[in-house]
DNA sequence: GGGTTATATAACCATATGGTTATGACGATG
DNA sequence: CATCGTCATAACCATATGGTTATATAACCC
């Protein structure tokens, strides 16, 4: 990923109406009037934020008779998992040192029962 | 985390001047004007990425001396990286519908040998 | 071909963002 | 106490962002 992709990408789930676009586009795919409906915006500002997804990587779009239809695109998602993965060493040393402490506090030896990996799988 | 809190970290992570500091921050603590070093901006510009990047959470400041030294706060990465895993099962089924292409193209029938977990554990 | 549905584009506006320079405030130190 | 190093704040500027309304384009249906 280069650095552009990472600003478009991350740029893109800053805005809570583009991550609603992505949590509904994960229930399947959708046209740009589904996807609008459940927004207090007009039609072309949900354009906007569709350009903006599939600039980022985020989403595709392909014809289907008269709609467009929008997809999720997950690789992006899972590239930007990585990225913020990387990083992962560092809560995990947190999480150490926090049960070092409560360790410490409760006089106990025994093993941390703390979940360091992340917990979503 | 809050919609908001949403907002402002991923908005703090889709600048690369801040990404980069965070990377910085990852070697160990540092003062504004150590962070600012590298960088072909002003320090006021640093200061106020430093401020977005706290604001987000991502990183906190204390004073020390005459320094006020920068450290990087790993749980809402870690957070954030929960957010995007929530999508993990996307990608996965990318994979899957991958690996099975390959298979038919193949015509093997063993077991794939993709990662599908993230690769950074 | 004319109407209807679905979507994009254009023009515009207010506010946010990312940078600048100049200056101010705080803390250590001679 | 005067000064120097570290950092923040203020005022300003250009561009980006997120919304609007009005209009144009594209595909289907009668």
């Amino acid at each position: 990923m280069t650095g552009n992709e990472l600003d478009r990408a991350f740029g893109a789930l800053s805005d809570p109406t583009r991550r609603a676009i992505l949590a509904r586009l994960a229930e399947g795919d959708a046209g740009v009037m589904d996807v609008a409906a459940p927004f207090p915006m007009s039609q072309p500002a949900i354009t906007k934020h569709l350009n903006v997804l599939e600039e980022a990587g985020l989403i595709s779009r392909h014809r289907q008779a008269r709609q467009r239809l929008c997809h999720l695109e997950p690789v992006r998602l899972k590239q930007l998992s990585d990225w913020v993965g990387s990083y992962r060493e560092f809560w995990e040393e947190s999480f150490e040192r926090l049960d070092e402490l409560l360790e410490e506090l409760q006089g106990t030896k025994e093993t941390s029962t703390r979940n360091t990996t992340g917990g979503t799988t």
